[in-house]
DNA sequence: AAAACACACTAACGTTTGTTAGATTCGTCT
DNA sequence: AGACGAATCTAACAAACGTTAGTGTGTTTT
């Protein structure tokens, strides 16, 4: 009932208004009735496209999490100190949500609901990249970059913080995104006080 | 159907119940019927307890918000720095999340399916909170306590950053609250950086 | 021209949903 | 003992859910 041939591009037309709507009022309260009708089609059409409801969740899910983990092995094989890495992976988290957003939070968010076996490896996918980035922590903190800090308290704190910018940031807020990346740089890196 | 005498505690137990089934599974994967089964009874019979699964919701986001709020006050109150209003800040949100994680996890994420009158209030009595915090980043400022930062984006990254505890944060895991509260306060008034 | 296929439709399925109705049980007070 | 009301039960409703079946249509392939 699914479909492989070289599609126009209905599929991700789905997926980008599932993402959407799967935002606005979360994978469970959002139907594949009002989907279709916001695709422009009748909801069972869309099974020519989309095995089921689950499988539109994992692919976001799973999009975006590949997409971290193979940023991040980017940013690992550069030639650069463990602040400027740090550095980097705001930036690219802060571009990943802007240009991502609706993905990003469905992936935040509503990765629970994914079935059993895929919501393994979800999880699986999502602490291997949280160890890197805690072997990043360490590496810093034993080089001397860093404040002896808590490694997985600081892990969590720098990812949770980056994560409002979804909910907030549009175009025209009055700040750029560089603005925006140079300023939880400043935050995370050198802090509040003056 | 509802109702009001002096009862004993069902009440209660059926909102603590909902708060970690709703954290768990989001409110519109949460069903009454799940809800009962752990509370111990059948799910109309709840309805003597509780007007609908909607009022649930209401009344644990409305009892989060409305502590934050208070407690917030309570903050401004005291005769303090703006940097050590901001610590008390700081300890304020990670001593409710570790005391209330379930309900803070259900006001975070589910607020957004309350119906359309109360989902007003809340978002009225959130940006409320929010512009307290931001006028008191706004305080430090100027004062030249704190750095020249975009108040609106130090916000969101402050109340962003603690955010994780409720899901990260046991008893037991070789932490105890109060390090916590200065590790996390460390990073965001000091910075990462040595 | 015929066959094959992609894609959309309507109708309907079996479940599950939140909730109501009505009867029954239980403890408390007069 | 009798009355009352709180608390629970079973049965059931209407609506919404994800999904399947079967059909038609228009385009592409042979």
């Amino acid at each position: 009932m699914a479909k492989n041939p070289r599609n126009n591009g209905k599929r991700d037309v789905i997926l980008k208004e599932a993402a959407k709507l799967f935002k606005e009022k979360s994978f469970g309260g959002a139907s594949m009735r009002e989907l279709a009708e916001r695709v422009g089609i009748e909801a069972p059409s869309m099974y020519h496209h989309i095995a089921s409801k689950d499988e539109i969740l994992e692919i976001i899910c799973f999009s975006i999490g590949n997409l971290y983990v193979s940023q991040l092995e980017d940013i690992s094989r550069r030639e650069l100190s463990v602040i400027e890495k740090l550095k980097e992976l705001i930036r690219l988290h802060v571009r990943i949500m802007i240009k991502n957003g609706d993905a990003v939070s469905v992936a935040n968010n509503d990765w629970k609901h994914l079935s059993d076996e895929k919501l393994k490896k979800f999880k699986e996918l999502r602490s291997g990249y949280e160890k890197k980035v805690v072997e990043l922590l360490k590496e810093g903190v034993e080089s001397g970059e860093l404040k002896a800090v808590n490694t997985s308290v600081t892990l969590f704190t720098i990812l949770s913080a980056i994560r409002w910018v979804e909910l907030w940031w549009r175009p025209n807020r009055g700040i750029s995104a560089e603005e925006l990346e140079e300023s939880i740089i400043t935050i995370l890196l050198e802090g509040l006080v003056k």
